[in-house]
DNA sequence: CGAAAATTTGACATGACTCAACTGGAGTGG
DNA sequence: CCACTCCAGTTGAGTCATGTCAAATTTTCG
């Protein structure tokens, strides 16, 4: 069930073929979370990149003043993971918490290296979809520079419909990088314009 | 000479053999532009991903408002392209324009393609950097979330003192994402502190 | 039902922007 | 070598978007 999601959507950037399969399946950990359980909590070393086969996780730095800003939100069919901790094996800059009760497959760096030997087509999958990412994060520092608060907020709602529903709105916020009251007067603002 | 320069700094990723390195040679195209000229302008497709040999160019973005926002700057042993219409061949989102003569290694999407293809090593190496890359971008995120304009732009002088030396002022105040007058007073500010 | 979490509301404060004018090179051409 | 222009940087007055702080209200959920 989980393995055919995970196939499906490989299968939408790479053809993989039934003995590649059949290599992979024995690397795939399955995992599940409870709702507002940590995947990784920063400072420690994070260990998984996670596929995330059902539930809602948030990507957050807590700075020096205490202040929360989310970096990332992901849902099913993303993977998330600390990028920078998980490579160099280096304290996690972020902390990665499930909003919901979660279900994920999860590799460990080494998993991964070992099967971007054995299956090269899989590593121009990751390749491609951190192309992806890079290309979404600095679209986002543009907007964030070029757009105001009301503006940013309309963007995200229309880029991301299914996360407005499923997430907090003081999360939201912090995504946006604004503060929770404003977001609240900024909605309150468009529902009433 | 520049080919040196070229091999050299991918040996600090990855070590090829004398034979690999054949097979790419053949791959380098080498490219001189003036000051003030345009590898891709907003709008046009961004053919090549090109490497830094020499010179200093900046990648922005102009909104419907008319203003500028740097997105990156690259100087020597940087590459620098418009990842999204470089690989998915579709308008640029931004203009990668040259501060200072330059020299440059460039490759077209399919002439990478075809690198990947012989030297699965290669590849290895490409996903590498895009990761560093989405790393520092969503780091780069954070900052500007958590830190006020001063302390904003005191962060690129120690990340970038290279930078904060050949790129004009009101270039950086757009990279940091702040009127070149409110830099002009921090640096005021900074300097009489 | 009750407590904790999330959201809203309002008064006030401020970081950063706008606009406009001015200064000071760095060419350029007569 | 002077006059002119262009571009980058500076300065200052007034303004505005967004933040802070504090309290009230609503929602969630054990």
């Amino acid at each position: 069930m989980d393995q055919e999601l995970f196939f499906n959507y490989l299968s939408k950037f790479i053809s993989l073929t039934a003995n590649e399969k059949k290599i992979l399946i024995p690397f795939l950990k399955y995992r599940k979370y409870l709702k507002g359980q940590y995947i990784v909590q920063q400072g420690d070393i994070c260990n998984y990149n996670s596929f995330v086969l059902q539930g809602c996780l948030r990507t957050y730095h807590v700075d020096e003043r205490g202040h929360e800003h989310v970096v990332r939100f992901a849902i099913e069919n993303w993977w998330t993971t600390d990028m920078g901790s998980f490579i160099n094996n280096t304290p996690a800059d972020y902390n990665v918490q499930c909003l919901e009760n979660a279900n994920v497959i999860q590799f460990t760096i080494s998993t991964l290296n070992k099967i971007f030997d054995l299956i090269p087509k899989f590593e121009s999958f990751f390749r491609i979809i951190i192309q992806n990412a890079f290309v979404a994060s600095e679209k986002r520092i543009v907007r964030n520079f070029s757009l105001d608060a009301r503006e940013r907020y309309l963007a995200f709602s229309e880029l991301y419909p299914q996360l407005d529903q499923r997430v907090p709105q003081y999360m939201i916020a912090s995504y946006l990088g604004i503060t929770k009251q404003y977001l609240s007067e900024i909605r309150n603002l468009i529902a009433h314009k």
